[in-house]
RNA sequence: GGUCCCAUCGUCUAGUGGCCUAGGACAUCACCCUCUCAAGGUGGAGGCACGGGUUCGAAUCCCGUUGGGACUGCCA
């Protein structure tokens, strides 16, 4: 049995939502888990006036980054334009279609309060021919019931009484999707239709229309298994909308979540891996993911969750993938992608790339995204670090004791062997002499050096440092507390 | 309004009639570890929307109620 034929297809009428991602990933997932599985990009482009170049670029860029390879396309719908254009006419040919010329009001207007869905059906039987503003519905039955066989939620039945005559062809002549989009399965022989919720109602119709095009083009070709994905909604459990919630994919890419981490967590959104453990690589999920196991039901988008997916990728990278995966965060000067509308701390003559891979491995564990690196380590390459004023006068200014500890320290750090132990021992015993646990002592000494009160391990930190410039950030603190 | 979908801790989920005094994960709280912050460890709190059935037995099946959502475009 040959494998599944899936598509994507994405409309490139903004950035790369989140929620188109996982429709994408699921489709590559089952793909992916057969010898002879394909996976289509088709853009469905036909609406040419809301489609814009970059949207294209921006849904392959970010496909190419999740790792979702394809093994025919991208298509673009546009391009089968013909192949809409014969469809539409083989089924007027055979009757199932008619010309209508009401404008959205009249078709409004005539519905009053409203009773039945959509269209009322006025021109069905006007037997009017193509003109410059009639545009092309199709002749819904009126009888009988279309049952979606959706694998997800089981048969959905819809009485094709409610279903209106709706609209296939503009009347500039252009096919719309609710066409194009099955001419173009047909042709593409596509086994499997996953798509989102919000596609379930369209479903009846495009059966309708497959089967009529079976019918009307002798070429028969068996219906798509359907499977409809549970909707991503935000917190108030509303669908995400590319104006309020943050879903563009690009921008977590921008702020460093890992390629591997995104996929794992939107294969959590709607599924689940058998077992407790979630965390669990690409070929896990390629190889136990099932249709017939994702959920009904809405799953909100949980960036809390996601970041603490991230956290786990991160600490599971060796030391040198961890640098490397740095790069565009910390010298995007030397990359070819870089992260957008984000500014490096230091200029490119201040960093020193072995010294960040040196102080890479002390916070590795402390970031949960590659864009939280840069601030954690600009200590290291800036001339001064960037002080945290507050900080600063609750541990040195107001502190006499932590003015102690940075005059003592500038003695002792001038003589002490210069490695992580000796330092953490010489200051621990200066902060015995002055009655301060070890945790009071490297206060004081973390502040004037690093800025902060937080951050990587100090005595490690220092030693990367060197002597030189601790000492000399030592003593210009020590200076700032005495004017 | 109409059609359709959905309903287990705050969140994502496991669970497909007895293994459930409902398991895991995130978040949260406490404690431990500890040079700060993390990470890690241990423990705690927290859920089957409601009402009827069916059944010896229901989170699991059926019906209803309530609640939420999607669609209802000459967009996709």
């Amino acid at each position: 049995m040959p494998g599944p034929r899936v598509r994507f297809a994405p409309s490139p009428t903004g950035f790369f939502h989140v929620g188109s991602a996982r429709t994408a990933l699921f489709n590559w997932l089952l793909a992916r888990q057969s010898d002879g599985g394909v996976f289509i990009l088709r853009i469905e482009d036909t609406d040419a006036d809301r489609n814009r170049e970059e949207w294209v670029d921006g849904i392959l860029s970010a496909m190419a980054w999740l790792g979702l390879d394809l093994d025919e396309g991208p298509f673009r719908q546009s391009d089968n334009a013909a192949l809409h254009d014969v469809a539409a006419q083989q089924l007027a040919d055979a009757g199932l279609l008619y010309y209508c010329d009401c404008t959205g009001d009249e078709v409004a207007r005539r519905k009053g309060d409203d009773k039945t869905p959509g269209y009322d059906g006025f021109c069905r039987d006007r037997g009017l021919t193509r003109g410059p503003a009639t545009g092309l519905r199709f002749r819904t039955p009126h009888e009988g019931v279309t049952v979606v066989h959706d694998v997800i939620r089981g048969d959905v039945e819809f009485a094709n009484s409610t279903i209106d005559d709706f609209i296939v062809a503009k009347s500039s002549g252009v096919v719309l999707y609710a066409l194009a989009n099955v001419a173009d399965d047909r042709h593409d022989r596509i086994s499997h239709v996953i798509r989102g919720e919000e596609h379930l109602s369209n479903a009846p119709k495009q059966m309708m229309l497959w089967d009529a095009l079976n019918q009307v083009t002798g070429d028969v070709v068996t219906m798509p298994v359907y499977a409809h994905l549970p909707l991503l909604v935000n917190e108030q459990r509303k669908k995400l909308s590319k104006r309020k919630d943050p879903v563009a994919t690009e921008s977590y890419r921008d702020q460093g979540y890992l390629p591997d981490a995104f996929v794992n967590y939107l294969a959590l959104l709607g599924w689940s891996p058998r077992g407790d453990e979630e965390i669990v690589p690409r070929s896990t999920l390629i190889e136990q993911f099932r249709l017939e196991d994702v959920s009904h039901s809405p799953a909100f988008f949980d960036v809390k969750k996601m970041t603490h997916v991230n956290g786990e990728y991160i600490r599971g990278l060796s030391a040198q993938q961890f640098v490397e995966a740095c790069a565009p965060w910390v010298r995007p000067w030397s990359t070819s992608w870089r992260p957008t509308d984000r500014e490096v701390p230091w200029s490119e003559a201040q960093f020193d790339e072995g010294l960040f891979a040196l102080v890479a491995p002390l916070i590795q564990e402390r970031v949960t995204t590659l864009g939280e690196v840069a601030a954690m380590v600009e200590f290291f390459f800036l001339d001064a670090p960037r002080m945290d004023e507050a900080a600063f006068a609750k541990v040195v200014g107001n502190d006499p004791l932590g003015r102690s500890m940075l005059g003592g320290a500038v003695e002792r750090f001038a003589e002490t062997q210069w490695d992580a132990a000796s330092l953490h021992e010489a200051t621990t015993q200066l902060g015995e002499a002055l009655g301060l646990t070890l945790r009071k002592a490297q206060a004081p000494i973390r502040c004037a050096v690093t800025g902060s009160l937080v951050g990587p391990p100090l005595f490690e930190s220092l030693h990367l440092l060197g002597r030189e410039r601790t000492l000399e950030r030592l003593r210009g603190a020590l200076a700032r507390s005495s004017t």
